[in-house]
RNA sequence: AGCGGGGUGGGGUAGCCAGGAUAUCCCGUCGGGCUCAUAACCCGAAGACCAAUAGUUCAAAUCUAUUCCCCGCUACCA
């Protein structure tokens, strides 16, 4: 017998600093679903597993913000991440998450098996320390004078005055950014991981698999590789994360991008325990002939075309990726879906008002495969109410229907004309295509050919027209409507890796059960003859675009940890006159805008606030306002704001302008009246 | 600025890696058919110098070079 096909499929682990939008779930959860489902389908030996990611400073800010523990945020937003898992059907044998006493041990384990291998060294380092906060401080918590370009305000990891990537210890007259004491240089011992000596074994890795990976993913990492790699520290001065399995190191953490990526290793150990078969892990993880399969989108793809492999292979007997289907990423409304402007939607609140398989299906049809692409709610009711429901679930409702009034039961089978053979090869044909598009990981690809199967069910019928048949030809009527219901049959089989939740419902409805694992084959043998079938019902109903509620989301009302905070931040402290008058608002007017020389976004400005010389100052206007647009406005600067260093422009000074939804305008002077500039604003 | 992705009929897209004869699909527009089906389905028509330029080739949307533009990441957005 042969063996089964192994598969391991991982998709990248959400960080729980928030719940899901439907970014994460087009970029990895739906297509390493899709895939997962697919692989069973084919019989293949399928271990699919991911899980949260909990650890690491973002989670910390937003406790301390919040007033929480780091673990009570994770928890928290690792039960949202759940139900968003559970509604969509995301088929995972383990969801699980990296702040668990097994996840500790298995992240342990391979970090010692790698310091005893010499992959992993010890240096000792000093760090910037604050005596007053009482810890070593982050890079970009601390802040001092540019060694190169004396530049005042440079950060602990890079100079924005001249651009050099800096080690905090080579600032000059270090502070600490929180207390602003100057800190002490404290000598700290740090674990690296040695990648310049894991870099042969993950250049030959990548020589051998990249030629299959999708072009953002070879891209990225051979550039990566080109620039060689640096050795990387992976433990921390933290208390929130993986401890350390060794003495002497009770204050440091094993960093986030180190341990989450053996999630994947100790995801599939703890399913083997759960499903309380010891060994089983070792299936997916020794058998050289299992492949691995990792979804996740771009802004991932070193950590597991690099690192990841790294830690593996230096750890050793275990399996490297086989393919990284990366993804672009999924946009709202035209730009990038942003949990701290509050900018797209979660899934959670998507599903409030919408059901699980359209979403499933305008995401796959709509997947960011190969370039960013785009959510939006009109072309989402539009694709299910023409495509999903018009053409897919038109056609198994109108073959079903037709059936049931007029057999009840499934209708018999008599001789194929030419056009009936012709049918069913088509569809044997378009079937077999759509797998084996689905075999490589082209999941849009493989649902456009199925939905080009749909067409040619309609045609079929449309062509043969039943309702003409059954009042002169019954044995015929009978024929081509076993052969459409078999079309229909091919059809959902193909269907179910897309839409799971619809397609049980109509295997239901035929009185048989949804596929089942490694059952890819019957969707080719007809439905048994005389076998009776239950009440049709449509498979899918006609959806409208709710205004209100568009209006409400593409504002920005993504229920986040973020914005909920946001409207903590909202109720506006009063302050005194004192200090309202602290502030030095002049009337300015703009001389001149030129582009910033190192920025994108940046202009930089001379403005005219009556002193001798013209103000330089640096605004971030540049998606918002011509440069025609702004000179000679007279508007109103912030004057006696501290001088910023603006990607090497130093900025003195602040314009005023009014935001509301990513509409920006600059606050002008009444031009009915003389003001000059320079005058005091009150 | 560094890196990645992309520019295809009115909108959204497929095809590009492995170059070939009428460039795909959905929506929209126009005309027709059908009436089994959730006003769904089917047929036909109009509409694209495949971002630009140069090159390789018997042959380029597809390969090469250059340019322009868009998007994202990093930075930054005073």
């Amino acid at each position: 017998m042969v063996e089964r096909k192994k598969v391991f499929i991982g998709a990248a682990w959400p960080y729980a600093n928030g719940p899901l939008h439907l970014g994460h779930i087009a970029g990895c959860l739906l297509p390493a679903d899709i895939y997962a489902r697919y692989c069973r389908l084919m019989g293949y030996d399928t271990l699919f597993v991911s899980g949260s990611d909990m650890h690491g400073t973002p989670i910390m800010v937003t406790a301390d913000r919040l007033g929480l523990t780091p673990e009570e945020v994770a928890e928290k937003n690792h039960a949202s991440i759940l139900k968003t898992i559970e509604d969509l059907g995301i088929s995972y044998d383990l969801y699980t998450k990296t702040h668990t006493e097994h996840h500790f041990q298995v992240v342990q384990e391979i970090f010692l098996g790698l310091l005893e291998k010499g992959w992993i060294d010890r240096k000792t380092d000093v760090a910037p320390y604050c005596p007053v906060c009482g810890k070593f401080m982050p890079d970009r918590y601390i802040e001092g004078t540019c060694p190169f370009c004396k530049f005042g305000e440079a950060r602990g990891d890079q100079c924005d005055g001249c651009g050099k990537v800096l080690d905090a210890s080579e600032l000059l007259l270090p502070r600490c950014r929180i207390c602003g004491s100057s800190p002490e240089f404290r000598e700290t011992e740090h674990f690296y991981l040695l990648l310049s000596k894991l870099e042969p074994m993950v250049r030959e890795f990548v020589d051998l698999r990249k030629d299959e990976w999708r072009t953002n993913t070879r891209n990225n990492t051979e550039n990566f590789l080109r620039e060689g790699l640096r050795d990387r520290a992976i433990t921390r001065d933290l208390t929130w994360g993986v401890p350390i399995p060794l003495e002497g190191f009770e204050d440091k953490r094993i960093y986030v991008w180190f341990e989450a990526v053996c999630g994947y290793l100790s995801a599939s150990k703890l399913h083997s325990k759960i499903v309380q078969r010891p060994g089983l892990w070792e299936d997916y993880w020794k058998d050289p002939e299992c492949r691995h399969y990792y979804f996740l989108a771009k802004d991932n793809i070193p950590f597991h075309t690099i690192i990841w492999p790294a830690i593996l292979a230096g750890y050793g007997g275990l399996n490297l990726p086989y393919d990284i289907p990366s993804n672009e990423f999924l946009q709202w409304d035209g730009s990038q879906f942003s949990k701290s402007r509050g900018h797209g939607i979660t899934v959670n609140d998507f599903l409030e008002d919408y059901p699980v398989d359209p979403l499933r299906f305008y995401l796959s049809l709509n997947m960011p495969e190969k370039g960013d692409s785009n959510f939006d709610l009109g072309e989402f009711v539009q694709k299910n109410n023409t495509e999903l429901l018009g053409a897919l679930g038109n056609y198994l409702h109108r073959v079903v229907t037709f059936i049931k009034n007029n057999f009840g039961e499934v209708p018999r089978r008599g001789e194929l004309t030419p056009d009936d053979v012709k049918m069913l090869t088509t569809a044997e044909e378009l079937y077999r295509s759509a797998l084996s598009s689905m075999e490589k990981v082209r999941l849009k690809e493989g649902i456009t050919i199925l939905m080009s199967l749909v067409n040619e069910g309609n045609r079929y019928f449309n062509g043969q027209a039943p309702w003409k048949l059954i009042k002169e030809d019954m044995q015929r009527c009978s024929t081509v409507l076993n052969v459409a219901l078999s079309v229909g049959k091919i059809i959902m089989y193909g269907m179910y890796p897309y839409i799971p939740h619809a397609a049980a419902r109509w295997f239901a409805m035929m009185g048989t059960t949804g596929p089942e694992d490694n059952e890819w084959n019957e969707a080719l043998v007809p439905f048994r003859e005389g076998m009776k079938l239950g009440m049709p019902s449509p498979l899918f109903s006609r959806l409208e675009v709710d205004t209100a509620k568009e209006e409400q989301t593409s504002n920005g009302a993504v229920k986040t940890v973020e914005t909920e905070n946001k409207k903590e931040e909202e109720n506006v402290e009063q302050i005194s006159f004192e200090e309202f008058m602290k502030l030095d608002l002049r009337v300015g007017t703009i001389l001149s805008v030129e582009d910033h020389p190192n920025a994108d976004r940046l202009y930089v400005l001379k403005v005219d606030i009556g002193e001798e010389e013209p103000r330089t100052l640096v605004a971030g206007l540049k998606r918002f306002y011509k440069k025609e647009e702004m000179q000679g406005k007279s508007t109103i600067i912030a004057a006696n704001l501290k001088p910023a260093n603006m990607r090497g422009v130093v900025s003195n000074g602040m314009l005023l302008a009014a935001e509301s939804n990513e509409v920006v305008g600059l606050l002008t002077v009444d031009p009915d009246r003389e003001l000059p500039p320079g005058s005091k604003i009150h």
